[in-house]
DNA sequence: CACATTAGTGGCAGAGACTGCCAGCTGACA
DNA sequence: TGTCAGCTGGCAGTCTCTGCCACTAATGTG
């Protein structure tokens, strides 16, 4: 990795780290991209070169995220049913979830308390989850040669499986971090398995 | 209804109606407020004291819907189980759809072309959908007396069911009116009832 | 019918988000 | 070392959205 690179992702980091410990003294409305880029020693302009707008600085998570379940399924086997593939995606990130390092639990921990605390920031995360959901359907349903338009069994296995990764995503109590919500997920995707009929998705 | 009402009423539609004829006019983005204020004879001022944003616009009828499925809730007897209720909910929500009238209709087929064109208004629908989720969550939850962040059966219910709403809204071809969407959405509701173990919902 | 009350509107000023553009700097690579 | 591509900063400008105040019109009351 090159000098350039390594400069750019501390820069990234700079921001994230910056705005969110911004938004949390202060709020995240009354955070202006101003002082985010002031307190990361960057120019307004920058900032912009790093992220679309205030709540990509948040979505950016979950963007990580979409990319290692994509991965995962793709390194499933095309002819093994996708309902088998998908739950064997969601597995493999739960995975990674588990193993990561207590920086990375703070950061989750200061994440989530901005989502809830901001109803916005929260609806912006799931939208960018139904995308996710998308694409996953098109991966699906193109390794099975099908149009997705055409017959719902895909999306119906993707919203099958994300249910899991969404309701086990919601918290009851406040602080909630990674290995708790993996437990959740866990636990959610274990019902959902048990309340299909076998061999639903022939 | 008294003449005020009547005059708001009218300042709302006026209002939409401009919009959606420059929104497929001259596309979403190179709108401004102040063009359909404009075209709507009122003062940009006023345009956010009806909706929130130009996003809102589309949102509204998301609303209604929403307005109309949790009535439709509200009417079924607590003791039913909750799938049950859920999908009954849903199968009068697609009857009122399917004795919409021709203008509605017109409305409707403007609102698809839209979310197919902006993929950003699409995501920003399918937040306020997840938003509806979590009311409808909330409602038999309540009804059940449960507390729905520490049991995730009233998330699955609610998700299963409207599983079939988001799937079928999708269409294959460009030109899909309300009722082909109707039908959509209940082929894939008995796909999802079909795919379910009896009983799971205990 | 006259009046006070209240809701709705228009216009103004201003903050904040975001973009296009150009000039200057700095790693990358031969 | 020199050229080049990529990143950065700053400026100007548009658009969204909000608070505020004065003005008009609908409503309810004596």
């Amino acid at each position: 990795m090159g000098l350039r690179e390594r400069k750019k992702e501390k820069t990234r980091l700079a921001l994230q780290d910056a705005a969110f410990e911004l938004f949390l003294e202060q709020g995240y409305d009354s955070t202006t991209i101003d002082q985010i880029a002031a307190a990361a020693d960057v120019s307004p302009r920058t900032f912009f070169r790093y992220f679309t707008g205030k709540d990509h600085l948040v979505l950016w998570f979950h963007e990580q995220t979409e990319r290692t379940l994509l991965e995962a399924l793709a390194e499933r086997p095309a002819d093994e049913p996708p309902f088998a593939s998908m739950t064997h995606a969601l597995r493999a990130l739960l995975r990674t979830m588990e193993l990561s390092t207590p920086e990375d639990n703070a950061r989750f921990l200061k994440v989530r308390r901005l989502l809830d605390a901001n109803p916005h920031l929260a609806s912006a995360t799931f939208a960018r989850v139904i995308e996710t959901e998308r694409r996953l359907v098109e991966a699906i349903a193109a390794r099975r040669g099908v149009d997705p338009g055409r017959t719902p069994l895909p999306h119906l296995v993707v919203t099958f499986v994300m249910a899991a990764m969404r309701i086990g995503f919601t918290c009851p109590a406040d602080p909630c971090g990674p290995r708790e919500i993996v437990r959740r997920m866990e636990e959610t995707l274990q019902l959902v398995e048990r309340s299909l009929r076998p061999g639903w998705d022939v």
